[in-house]
DNA sequence: GCAAGGTC
């Protein structure tokens, strides 16, 4: 391997993102003996004949900094943190790698398999085990069976293009941030004025985004506007509802006319056939544990990750909607079906259904481990929401019937609208929210019995 | 002093 010369007769050095997955990491992969560097924990262990020890890092350890005072500065180098922060939690994690660098015979990279992962993991190769290159465990669960079966199979190279796309996005981020905000208080100095401020990639649209939205609010002007309902009959009696709304008074004046006059009905109905909702991406996650639990999304960060590290589910940060056939899934519906039998007996698809978009990561799933019992309420409301999404994507599409019923009164049209589900399919896995409105035929003339204009 | 994104 290229770089720094290395001792034969080391150990393998697994580098780890942070201590949990080290954790993890180590215990899978043997009888492991935990150890500590100065306050921060590594772990060593015998495999096959070989010393293994796993270390961690604390997420990233280095940072981008320039020497230029002023605006545009543009030299920027990657430093380790404690050089540059005054208030700094890294530098034993720093000193603890340093250490444990040293007498390895080679490196393997397990940092998280992404962006920000790829680039913690060169950045310590690179800064502190003084290497061009290292193996890759790549893993999207924290069970023991990935972890072992990434280990003896390791990627030969780590992934540059991620890597490198992360140091991008550093910089980047840098220059138009920092630049920015530094004329941004150059130019509040100007007008005598004094303050710290700043601007950024994600600062600056979001901030635009509220002020756009408050404008709007402040802007509104409620206008006055009517909707107009008939009860009419014939067999049955149905309210229905004039397709438009009213917004001049004088217009009110051809409803009220209409009592006791007749009109033409039609009801016309159509199935529809409703295939499961797509695996969850971490926004999608986000998305429905606010709207059925009321759990913020950074509350839900904290949770999935919380299950991600105990093995529970694989790994959240994705925006992947794809469940490949690699994750293993009829092992994963086996074991759910020991604590879920009641919704895995609706599985009737081969394969999951599946979303577009694909990530480094697949769409989040269950692992089919850990128990249950061992989690507080929200994260159990969670795991059982991903599980849920999860099965369903494997079971059949739901068929609802639309029915909708015109009626026409003096070239004037009205309305309803009404919802059945004639098989519930997936949805007796993951309910949404689909209100269903019986609504009986009504064809032929019928009578106006009342009006109610509101 | 200013960004953004990891992890604690």
């Amino acid at each position: 391997m290229p770089g720094k010369k290395l001792e034969s007769g080391g150990y393998t050095l697994v580098i780890t993102e942070k201590p949990q997955a080290a954790a993890k990491i180590a215990y899978a992969l043997g009888k492991a003996e935990k150890k500590s560097l100065g306050g921060v924990p590594y772990y060593e262990l015998e495999r096959e004949g070989k010393k293994i020890v796993v270390a961690c890092a604390v997420g990233h350890i280095f940072s981008l900094a320039s020497s230029g005072k002023g605006f545009p500065v543009f030299d920027l180098e990657w430093k380790p943190n404690y050089k540059i922060k005054k208030l700094d939690k890294t530098k034993k994690y720093y000193s603890a790698l340093l250490s444990l660098a040293k007498k390895a015979s080679d490196f393997i990279v397990a940092t998280d398999y992404d962006i920000e992962g790829e680039l913690i993991g060169w950045n310590i190769l690179r800064f502190i085990c003084k290497q061009k290159n290292a193996k890759r465990m790549k893993f999207s669960t924290l069970t023991a069976k990935d972890l072992v079966e990434a280990y003896s199979k390791p990627l030969a190279s780590i992934d540059f293009g991620l890597a490198l796309s992360g140091e991008t996005r550093h910089i980047l981020d840098w220059f138009y941030g920092i630049n920015l905000s530094r004329a941004l208080m150059a130019a509040l100095k100007k007008a005598g004025k004094f303050s710290i401020i700043s601007i950024g990639r994600v600062q600056g649209p979001a901030l635009a985004s509220v002020v756009k939205k408050e404008k709007e609010i402040l802007a509104f002007k409620p206008k006055p506007y009517w909707q107009i309902y008939l009860l009419v009959s014939n067999s049955h009696r149905v309210e229905v509802k004039y397709v438009k709304d009213i917004t001049k008074k004088v217009e009110l004046a051809k409803f009220e006319k209409l009592k006791g006059k007749t009109g033409k009905a039609e009801t016309k109905k159509t199935e529809q056939k409703v295939p499961p909702q797509v695996p969850f991406d971490l926004t999608t996650l986000q998305v429905e544990a606010y709207r059925l639990f009321g759990i913020t999304p950074s509350q839900l960060l904290k949770i999935a990750q919380n299950l991600y590290l105990a093995g529970f589910i694989s790994y959240p940060r994705t925006a992947s909607q794809k469940l490949p056939p690699a994750i293993d899934y009829k092992k994963i519906i086996q074991k759910l079906s020991k604590n879920f039998s009641a919704l895995t007996k609706h599985i009737t698809r081969e394969t999951p259904v599946e979303g577009k978009k694909t990530d480094a990561h697949p769409a989040i799933f269950p692992t089919g481990e850990g128990e249950t019992e061992k989690l507080d309420m929200l994260e159990k409301k969670v795991y059982e929401l991903i599980v849920k999404r999860f099965l369903a994507c494997f079971c059949e599409d739901a068929i609802i019937e639309q029915k909708k019923i015109v009626v026409t009164i003096d070239n004037l049209k009205f309305t309803a609208q009404g919802m059945t589900i004639k098989k519930q399919g997936w949805l007796e896995v993951y309910k949404i929210a689909l209100q269903e409105k019986e609504l009986p035929e009504l064809n032929g003339t019928v009578m106006i019995k009342e009006i109610r204009i509101e």
